[in-house]
DNA sequence: CTAAGTGTACTATTATGCGTAGTACAGTTA
DNA sequence: TAACTGTACTACGCATAATAGTACACTTAG
């Protein structure tokens, strides 16, 4: 499904929840897919199932997914995730992706096409 | 100059480092403009020079900075950092970045609205 | 009703990384 | 030459991550 990268300096588990916001919020994972279990996952990705567990916490914390016991975890449907704060910190992490973009050596002209063609 | 949060996950090396960036891509720290010594700024935010010293050696892998033994570190000026693959980074982070705000319930029109106003 | 799945939580252990303290060397400059 | 600068090293303690193991509660299909 994915790939770690166990010798990398974020933890594991903030790898999964990286990794799962991206499949959901590209559309790839959809509002109340279910995600694989937590002993499912954990041997195909060959880590303990408390290491996942964790990465499924912290994903329902976030809003991003909702689980029943005995039954699964599922994606959470975006339109519960209507927290204004959390659209705020979206954007100041979008600005500082553009201030660092535009630093590196990319002009404004090829940063607003780029973003264009990632809204459509 | 800037507050360091202890009880963060993020270690503090790390948060100097972001802090930094933030600083030279913004433009508030300028090419050429020398940064606070190792030992200064460790006597400024109450931490250890090693840590502050681990935090420049990571700015100067990056290559935002760059150091003369005996004379101090510097901001580099970013036309020398015309590393493609930098921007290539740059952009998947920001491609992250418009998902994500997309996700959460960011309009197309408010994010574009958002993005020209950060250009300008 | 039961077996096989699911999530969840806990303890204990180990390994790793972070930050510190201390020290020392090499370079610059007034 | 003194006072600054960067750089590097060792050793230590602490916190966190990941694991192994175990157990409980819920769901569901047969």
């Amino acid at each position: 499904m994915f790939e770690l990268d166990i010798r990398s300096r974020t933890p594991i588990y903030e790898q999964l929840v990286e990794k799962f916001v991206e499949l959901i919020v590209t559309g790839v994972l959809k509002a109340d897919e279910q995600l694989p279990s937590v002993r499912t996952l954990a041997t195909q990705v060959t880590i303990n199932p408390n290491t996942i567990q964790k990465a499924y916490r912290e994903l329902e914390v976030k809003g991003y997914i909702y689980s029943v016991k005995g039954k699964g975890s599922y994606v959470k449907a975006s339109e519960f995730i209507q927290d204004d704060s959390k659209k705020v910190e979206a954007l100041a992490k979008l600005d500082k992706a553009i201030k660092e973009a535009l630093y590196l050596g990319v002009s404004p002209e090829e940063l607003l096409l780029h973003i264009k063609k990632q809204i459509n």
